[in-house]
RNA sequence: GCGAGCAUAGCUCAGUUGGUUAGAGCGCCUGACUGUGGAUCAGGAGGUCACGGGUUCAAGCCCCGUUGCUCGCCCCA
């Protein structure tokens, strides 16, 4: 048997599964409460294609050989390089850039929701085919309001979520101005202690100093505290920024830590960093990562524009999600039409179509079953209701109506089933 | 790219220092009950013990390799 490619996931109804993180329900939740949010505070939604060009992505995301080596790349029929999306800033930003939303009055503010690929190792929360919602928020402004405005949304977010064990730390990681000086300060600190560091964090200080900060080696702890930090390092603007965004926060009564470590790789994120994590999610912590990103655009050839934004993996958050906000029992059909005799399946397939019509969720036993057996079927897939049509019914033009849950049993009427269920509804 | 653990029925798992025909619970099918599900009882189907090789009189069990899954490292846009 053909099996799925390795590091994705089916994700299937709950009754099929016993994994939390590969049930629709939980997804959809999560989906929902998403996109509740992100109409709540004006955003948009845009599609961009899995595919693009493999230049956006190089460009966008640097043609460091570890990013290269992760994505999936291939050539197409007429020689142009194509990847699939690894994330979807840069192509949100090119989309923007591509229909001249930059001539819209105001800030751009688009969501999405789809899946990502990277070609790396899979382990807990971290899956080839993953998918991310994200938002970015595009236009001439880079006030901190907008950052803090997100960040606000987020909280809401999760709460509705039910992810209440969540740490949100914030940075500021400087911008043109400030930040290679910093670093070249940086570098120098590091090789005074080089000989006291391990291997690893040797090996970084010249490729990815900012990365030394991050090592969790016990024996580098002490070490690292005393190299010095880059929110310590900031000019004028950068440190007004920052200092705005925190009041911002504070004026929200918003928990935030600020953690000198948290640094982004690539040159044109800037000033604001954040991210949230949460607990019990193993070594891949970070349920939500986001960033202000100004030089990006011009990066990719269009105009200067700012940006702010994050992204989350959604099979994180659905692991996060507590069982108690999940509604297995919503997802059940409400009426099960069993019939009895061959002649009653005519009507009962005309019948079928009558209730659905009223909204009824109607499943119709399509396989010519005995009661006994219709009924088991009924009793396995949860239906609230089942519905029996024999001759006798079919002749009164009433039909017996069985509570599953109850066993009580009543013949009614088809208008009376409709509203006996539209009534079982409001409870 | 590196490392560790795991792999027996649809699912969850047992399987003795290597010993004859492969086990349980749940689920599925049939019947007890031809127009009434859940409970009970009786019966049944379902297995390349992940795959390939080796050791042995004998391998689900031991050894080697491969694949897959899981977790961690690297990386994390």
């Amino acid at each position: 048997m053909i099996s799925r490619v390795k590091g994705t996931q089916d994700v299937l109804p709950a009754r099929f599964t016993s994994k939390p993180d590969a049930q629709i329900e939980r997804w959809l939740f999560v989906e929902r409460a998403a996109r509740e949010a992100f109409r709540r505070y004006g955003f948009e939604e845009i599609r961009t294609p899995i595919i693009e060009r493999t230049e956006l992505f190089e460009r966008g995301v640097g043609s460091e050989t570890d990013v290269n080596k992760e994505m999936y790349t291939f050539a197409d029929r007429d020689g142009e390089m194509i990847s699939l999306r690894p994330e979807s800033t840069a192509p949100v930003v090119r989309a923007y850039s591509e229909h001249g939303l930059f001539n819209q009055a105001g800030l751009v503010k688009l969501f999405y929701i789809g899946p990502q690929f990277r070609r790396e190792r899979p382990q807990k929360g971290r899956y080839r085919q993953f998918w991310q919602i994200g938002v970015e928020v595009l236009g001439q402004s880079d006030a901190p309001a907008i950052e803090a405005e997100v960040i606000e949304m987020l909280d809401w977010l999760l709460n509705e979520l039910g992810i209440t064990d969540t740490d949100l730390l914030i940075n500021s990681i400087g911008d043109g101005q400030c930040r290679p000086a910093y670093i070249a300060r940086l570098k120098e600190a590091i090789f005074e202690r080089l000989g006291a560091l391990c291997g690893n964090c040797r090996l970084r200080a010249e490729t990815n100093p900012l990365r030394v900060l991050d090592c969790k080696v016990e024996s580098c702890q002490a070490y690292l505290a005393e190299l010095p930090r880059i929110n310590e390092s900031l000019c004028e603007p950068c440190a007004n920024h920052f200092t705005e965004f925190r009041r911002l926060l504070a004026q929200r009564g918003i928990a935030y830590k600020i953690e000198p470590r948290l640094v982004r790789g690539l040159d044109y994120y800037m000033r604001t960093a954040f991210e949230i994590t949460g607990a019990s999610l193993g070594a891949q912590n970070t349920l939500i990562g986001g960033g202000r990103y100004d030089g990006l655009s011009e990066i990719l050839g269009g105009q200067p524009v700012k940006g702010f934004g994050f992204a989350s993996g959604v099979e994180r958050l659905v692991m996060s999600v507590p069982d108690s906000k999940i509604n297995l029992d919503a997802t059940k059909p409400e009426l099960f039409v069993a019939c009895v005799g061959p002649e009653s399946r005519d009507y009962a397939y005309a019948l079928g179509r009558r209730l659905r019509a009223e909204g009824v969720t109607t499943i119709v036993d399509l396989e010519g079953r005995k009661l006994k057996k219709a009924l088991a079927v009924a009793n396995s897939i949860g239906a609230r209701y089942s519905l029996i049509i024999g001759e006798d019914e079919i002749k009164s033009g009433s039909y017996a109506l069985r509570d599953m849950t109850t066993g009580e049993q009543n013949n009614l009427r088809e208008s009376e089933i409709v509203d006996t269920l539209k009534y079982r509804r409001l409870f």
